[in-house]
DNA sequence: AATATGATCTTCT
DNA sequence: GAAGATCATATTT
């Protein structure tokens, strides 16, 4: 499980890092939810007019000012959850977003929290997708990921490719801040977020 | 393959 | 009241 001191440094640092990493969900019937990260977008507070953290502390991004290592999870579009994790100092408002996973176990609850059948490219490439097809919502906001009770958190990758080849872009879905190169994805992976691949063809 | 639209919630102006 | 770190479906090229 990636500990406090992986995540509490600049979030374009952290960002591409997290690329091969393990998403894990743990559900109350003990079941284990993993998938391999293979997109990320950073995001930092007062210089980064596409951040929500962007004009100061509001209720809606206060977990973004605290401690590295917190699960920011945020309702968008009047329909989705997407989820963060926090990192930089303590009072520097900054984020990774985690956008597109790669399934690797209980690919079947995934399924079947999405729509029934879907093929498994689309299960989890995209923001929005991930928060369903791991059961988050904002009941995880503020959450820790480094404690070991969590019922969520990231690992290091076990049995799956260490080495991946990640390059960076524009982000997606914003329309400030384009100038920063802080979308990270492997470029190998298929699982990519559908948009992405929209906006850069 | 590209573009448009509906769903409809939260936050800040 | 408008815009938003989105997604699925429908409609048009």
């Amino acid at each position: 499980m990636l500990k406090r001191r992986f995540y509490s440094r600049h979030s374009p640092l952290v960002a591409p890092e997290l690329i091969g990493k393990i998403l894990v969900r743990k559900l109350d019937d003990l079941k284990l939810i993993r998938g391999i990260i293979v997109e990320t977008e950073a995001y930092t507070g007062s210089d980064d007019p596409a951040s929500h953290a962007y004009r100061g502390l509001t209720p809606r991004t206060q977990v973004m000012f605290g401690k590295a290592g917190i699960a920011y999870v945020y309702f968008t579009y009047g329909f989705h959850n997407c989820l963060n994790v926090v990192t930089g100092k303590l009072g520097e408002a900054e984020a990774v977003l985690i956008r597109a996973i790669e399934p690797i176990d209980g690919i079947e609850f995934m399924r079947k929290q999405r729509k029934n059948p879907i093929k498994d490219l689309d299960i989890a490439n995209g923001p929005g997708k991930i928060c369903q097809a791991f059961a988050i919502d904002r009941d995880l906001n503020g959450l820790d990921l480094t404690r070991m009770d969590s019922p969520l958190f990231i690992d290091e990758p076990t049995t799956e490719k260490v080495q991946r080849k990640v390059v960076s872009s524009s982000r997606i879905g914003i329309r400030n801040g384009f100038d920063k190169k802080w979308r990270f994805y492997d470029e190998e992976s298929q699982f990519v977020s559908a948009r992405a691949n929209i906006i850069s063809s």
